[in-house]
DNA sequence: CGAACCCTTGACAGAAATCAACTAAGGTGG
DNA sequence: CCACCTTAGTTGATTTCTGTCAAGGGTTCG
């Protein structure tokens, strides 16, 4: 891996308390590597063996069962993924695919393993980042069985203008089909959504959102921290579930 | 509290390894409270103010919006809850509720968070916990979105099934509006589903449960590890998200 | 004994998935 | 550079699934 890499890293929540000593250990462990777009890098079912954080590109998680499939979460940098699964030395729940060319960091589960037994700020963090993935899969579930797929959509968009700081307008982050399988739809019915959201404030023009009327669009949404995360979004440090961040290339399109 | 309880609850995997002496100082800040059937004790959004450890009866997690209300998980002796919100110091996602009288104890989240900055072990147990409970909220989600109320009722009537040494017969171990609501779907659709798995293996007489043809529900049920839990049910530890476990009531009743 | 409450059933309405057709954009290869 | 192909997205028609409303039977509990 790259030594530029590190202080990336060592940004996250999950990395930033930890001894240097031991951040040093565990990135001598890990090994970097760059995926082309579309490529299935972890598979369902089979044993968790690398922590991964992903430093470039998108990343879908994804799950299937009798050959159907859904959007578990998207994952852009700079963020960890599929944490859970390492701890336990279980089989991995989700499958992950790149949507675009990824670069990504494997640090072995061993050797996280060992670190949190031996690093106890590393423990503390490593709670944390778990507590958060639980409270965010536990949003997503409440969102799924308390709102229909109209409300759903609503939300998304109340929540996207929001991590754009309020913003009247912003640029879908993913392909509509994967966010409306992220939202528990088909993109017909995303589609469909969408234009029905039309008459409640929200207006569509390809990739672009935008709020024509944020008070109607709330009315719709119903817009709950304990459903879509604090004021602050500090619940979303972009770990198993981040929402999708605002980023620079979204700034670009604005 | 009893101290008769101490040893019951030093049998859980997130009190099992800790130091005797931190378990003890733990307890001592413990309270005990036995409530009443139907008492809401919790209340989804309020600071999460101390660790609830089911110690007798039974407890609904829900919650709420906008007038609907869905059950998330429905928690049998002995286990704890809502442990990512006191770890989190956070709002409670969700609110509970006594389904029957209830003894249950209750531990400061101060003291918790306290003790697993002091003591590594407990530390690790917690890391365990989450995991655990993180991965039973994404198991509950994939069921969700990736099949129909119907596959969701015959999977879970192949739980029990399992869950009771792979008995033919069981009773259910709650209300079928808990049941329902739990699987997310409505009473009446939840009816509806179990009358329309007759002709695949399964028959009701009240609250039991008869699997006539295991091989006909699990072609419907499509039991699958990675939603439904492994063999051993050792990834239900009775936590966040517990599956109502096995217990002497049924074993009566059989 | 009456009053809740749970469960079931039926009829209906609404939501969502499916199937099919079509457009538009992007990429490939001639 | 253009024809071709693939794929995402949209739209419409239709079916399937699910929720809602209403009624009735059964049970529990005061």
């Amino acid at each position: 891996m790259r030594d530029e890499d590190k202080p990336e890293i060592r940004k996250l929540p999950l990395f930033r308390d930890m001894s240097a000593e031991n951040f040093e250990t565990l990135m001598q462990a890990a090994y970097a590597h760059t995926f082309p777009a579309q490529l299935e890098m972890i598979r369902q079912g089979e044993p968790a063996d690398f922590l991964h954080i992903m430093m470039e590109g998108t990343v879908e998680l994804f799950s299937g069962w009798r050959g159907r499939e859904t959007t578990m979460a998207v994952v852009r940098p700079v963020s960890t993924f599929i944490l859970a699964a390492c701890i336990k030395d279980a089989p991995y729940l989700m499958s992950a695919r790149t949507v675009e060319k990824s670069r990504i960091i494997m640090i072995p589960a061993k050797d996280l393993r060992a670190t949190f037994r031996l690093d106890p700020e590393f423990a503390m963090s490593t709670i944390t980042e778990l507590a958060n993935c639980y409270r965010s899969v536990v949003r997503h579930a409440k969102g799924l069985k308390l709102r229909t797929s109209r409300e759903r959509v609503a939300a998304y968009i109340c929540r996207q203008s929001r991590l754009a700081g309020n913003a009247a307008s912003f640029i879908l982050p993913i392909e509509k089909r994967l966010l409306a399988s992220y939202l528990g739809m088909t993109p017909e019915n995303f589609s469909r959504a969408i234009k029905a959201l039309q008459s409640d404030g929200v207006a569509i023009d390809g990739m672009r959102i935008i709020i024509t009327d944020p008070k109607a669009l709330e009315a719709i949404a119903g817009p709950d921290s304990l459903m879509d995360g604090p004021d602050g979004n500090s619940e979303f440090p972009g770990a198993d579930f981040p929402e999708v961040p605002w980023d620079a290339k979204q700034r670009e399109a604005m």
